[in-house]
DNA sequence: GCTTACTTTGTAAGCGGTTACCCGGTAAGC
DNA sequence: GCTTACCGGGTAACCGCTTACAAAGTAAGC
């Protein structure tokens, strides 16, 4: 009772060792597998291990191994105001998320999460700061700049998601165009829409870039008119998209016949502003979506959509980044495959395929 | 600048001193703002760091300090079988999980995440890995037996969530009778519902034992018929509250007039299943939850149940586990107040009042 | 000019592991 | 019986950082 304050004794591995009557070196090979240790020696020192429920110090072994089995992701959280289900769904980034970790968790690493407020500045601080705990970076879209980001990677493997690669990181991302270009085909000439526009994400995100340049080029390959104004322009929220579709009403202007959103949750809070408005979705207004968020085939109507295998971006973050950890160079552009997925919100009606086949295709294939 | 052969370098501090031209002590005393070096001797420091982007390693950091500011939280990922919006709603883990990692941003910590599978053993391994990596370590629900958790305290400091306190570690609940209590009183006193019957969570949840036993005292207190029986027994899960109620009916039981569900993701199913059946909620039968996770006010009715302040339970894990990691005592149980929720599925309508105010005999305030 | 009292900086001792290297002991070879 | 191998295990040198302690430089006091 004298001194219960500095109790600060976690036992070491020289306890171990001690109580072990072997030595430190011993007492480490039993518990990695190195070396052929007697019997009689492994069994003594698992012995004193499970007495002292010793429990090695991930800190010094990190050090001594120059490799901590951590990696580090930074995202962001929340949105500015957020919008019904969103607050409460499982969206693109938590999806991402739970893929880095499984992934990771199967080659034994785990994942220090650092979340960044929306307007919290201060991210490439936040960002060294995991970069010193971690043996690798996974930086969410529109995290750093391409200059903030070589500077980290000088200290850390880092891969970008939805970004760009660069001589120093490696980007994982989805196949935007061929996406686009299924969607757009699919509007304009099985549904036969003449005019089109596309509502932004956030202008300086990469996947948003791209998909507006599809967006425009394969419109235009169709012969279809493109809305295009200063106005279209959202910021991947649900409250951006419901924004500017109120504005446009508001000023009374013509929408076209279909709005092609930058993501879901922009899509999702465009349908409920055309609903607010009494504005049918998709007799009057077609509206599209692109990641195919699980809540998508939930709304009404059901969201047509360009599916990225979301879970799977965040495996494959976490596969190239650990084999650059280990030291394996590899492509620094790696682009994953997307899906059409054509539900209602298109103007489909209850059947899987496009085309108006003979009423055959009604059973679904899981 | 021209040495690029052991590319594996990442700078150290060694090396920052050397470019500097001070000692590597000077170095640490800029960046951790100890003693009062000279303007200049800062400069150059400052400057010897930008240029070589140089990021303190965590774990030298770590081994030192004796503090790695980080914690680990250790939960159970999805469940068998994922049932609707289960699999995509942030549920009642995701929530605790933000509630943590926000609390910890405060304080310069970061949050390793480790999930485990459903049916995954090897917690305890999994556990002690996480304990050599972080300060401490929060654990949900029935992560761990008591003994696992005695010894894993015995390295680590450990907060238990919706648990039990025990000499060796903290837990952090909320009021789980109160909250029943107030639940029972409604459905028998402001409802008049004469017979109940309360679907429980996982046997061995602590709070699954708490608000049976509330919900047994108070049905008895109240003067209603329980309806008890093996069946009455879920796991926590909307599946699992679909299967009793799917059960039940199969073998034509009699259904009470309510039905008290041990969380809202049980009351989930069980509302699923009565729709299935034709069965009217809560016109024929009422429902309640238990934790108010996102969802349930989205529920069709709405779900009536009892809110818990999820969010801050994780912040307040956090909160206790910090400052048990920093040597303070505190005490072991902490208890969160919770707030009845009354919305429809009770058999209110629209009200969020349960007394029609003027008429009414008052029901009794304890 | 020589103390005295600070201030700023450098040196070196850990922190708790891993592992290269070395040594004593026993088995095998002649 | 003596040399040669081999094997299990101990000693000590890192890994990169913080910090106690000491040294050196500076300003002030007499």
């Amino acid at each position: 009772m004298a001194e219960a304050k500095r109790t600060r004794a976690t036992a070491t591995i020289y306890d171990v060792a001690g109580r072990a009557g072997v030595s430190i070196a011993s007492v480490s090979r039993v518990l990695n597998g190195q070396g052929s240790p007697r019997a009689e020696t492994r069994m003594r020192v698992l012995r004193a291990v499970r007495e002292l429920s010793f429990v090695p110090d991930g800190a010094a072994r990190a050090l001594s191994n120059q490799l901590k089995e951590v990696v580090g992701v930074v995202f962001r959280r929340g949105s500015e105001v957020p919008f019904e289900d969103e607050e409460e769904s499982l969206l693109f980034i938590d999806v991402i998320n739970r893929g880095i970790e499984v992934a990771a968790q199967r080659r034994g690493f785990d994942v220090l999460m650092s979340s960044v407020g929306i307007r919290e500045d201060g991210v490439s601080t936040r960002a060294a700061a995991i970069a010193g705990k971690a043996d690798g970076l996974i930086l969410h879209d529109r995290m750093l700049s391409a200059a903030g980001i070589a500077r980290l990677a000088e200290s850390v493997p880092v891969v970008t998601l939805a970004g760009r690669p660069s001589r120093v990181s490696i980007n994982v991302r989805c196949d935007n165009e061929s996406g686009m270009r299924a969607l757009i085909r699919h509007l304009v000439t099985d549904h036969g829409y003449r005019s089109l526009a596309f509502l932004s994400g956030h202008p300086d995100s990469p996947d948003n870039q791209a998909r507006a340049r599809a967006f425009e080029a394969q419109a235009l390959a169709c012969g279809a008119e493109i809305h295009a104004a200063a106005i279209w322009h959202g910021d991947y929220s649900a409250s951006g998209g419901a924004r500017v579709i109120a504005s446009l009403l508001d000023e009374g202007r013509m929408l076209p016949r279909a709005i092609v959103c930058a993501n879901d949750q922009t899509a999702l809070g465009v349908m409920h502003a055309l609903a607010r408005r009494g504005i049918a979705v998709p007799n009057e207004v077609a509206v599209t979506g692109f990641d195919d968020v699980p809540v998508a085939r939930h709304l009404q109507p059901p969201l047509t959509t360009v599916r990225q295998p979301i879970q799977e971006l965040g495996a494959t973050a976490f596969e190239v980044l650990h084999s650059r950890i280990n030291g394996s160079g590899g492509r620094r552009d790696v682009v994953l495959p997307v899906r059409l997925m054509i539900r209602e919100s298109c103007g489909c009606a209850h059947q899987p395929s496009p085309l108006p086949a003979p009423a055959a295709t009604a059973a679904g294939q899981a």
